[in-house]
DNA sequence: AATAACTGATACTATATTGGTATCAATTAA
DNA sequence: TTAATTGATACCAATATAGTATCAGTTATT
């Protein structure tokens, strides 16, 4: 059971590469490079983040995208639903209804308040937190020059 | 993102009946009709149980598989791990060297810390528990006559 | 105005996973 | 002997995941 996705792990360096150089537009190309992203793949999330809100684009050259809110608004639980779907137990919790499988629907009990654990503990996990993280752990290790490059060239 | 899949789903419900008739041979056919679990589908899933140690079974006529060991001993995460395998971050995590990719490395470790919280709340759920949970929800509404009948017909 | 560096949009391919079916041999109670 | 059963395994279809390719439109620079 894998919990994130290249998806959702891609977006996540990306999303990392942007927050570092907060108002200023990275290419597509740059990022793909300096995180080993695959190109297109790349950009294929680079727009769906764009849909949804978490960066804007400038086209042409010295275009590229770039980050305008806030890092601490975006949460890890928003990418996985993004690119892998809302957390859910089963299908049949799609259904409005009550489900007719009693026994399904006591586990469902069960495991819906686990997912609130997970939902809020993953919501605490930001691209802020995250980038923070990333220079406590370089100042660790000052070797690595300049923190800002040791944070864009890990 | 699916945190239960059909194979776990079903083996959990084929375990409930199990457990609620415990000590005695259920046969496939039975479990799949009384649960509607596609037969074939339901044959695998328990001789996979039965690989790893979770029920019996015995061949020929009035033969079937059934549950020796106590409900209470087996947990959600056990079904999901035999079923969706071990619960992962990405694939990075079964290198056993560091990371080269400090960001991702970053990461993981806030979601080592969120899987903690899962494994442990999962590992609260036992079939044992959820049969009581579905034996209380039973009697909530006493129409369904027999107990029993309810658990394995819900 | 031409060009090169960009994004937008979308179509395509390969592989893995998930969900499900079919078949045949071996066992056993009646 | 027979019918009900499991053991083992091969197969198939649909979906998800990962990645590639292409072409049109935009824009800074020359």
């Amino acid at each position: 059971m894998k919990v994130l996705t290249k998806n959702t792990d891609y977006a996540i360096r990306a999303l990392l590469a942007l927050a570092a150089r907060k108002g200023s537009y990275l290419s597509a190309k740059s990022i793909s490079t300096e995180h080993d992203i695959p190109y297109q793949f790349l950009r294929r999330l680079l727009q769906e983040m764009i849909r949804h809100g978490l960066i804007v684009s400038k086209e042409g050259v010295k275009g590229g995208f770039m980050m305008e809110m806030d890092p601490d608004t975006i949460s890890v639980t928003q990418l996985i639903e993004i690119f892998q779907g809302k957390v859910q137990v089963s299908e049949c919790m799609f259904r409005k209804q009550i489900c007719g499988n009693r026994s399904r629907c006591v586990l469902r009990h069960e495991i819906m308040r686990i997912e609130q654990v997970v939902q809020s503990e993953f919501e605490k996990v930001t691209i802020g937190k995250l980038l923070r993280d990333l220079a406590e752990a370089n100042q660790v290790i000052p070797k690595t020059a300049k923190i800002e490059q040791a944070v864009l060239n890990p």
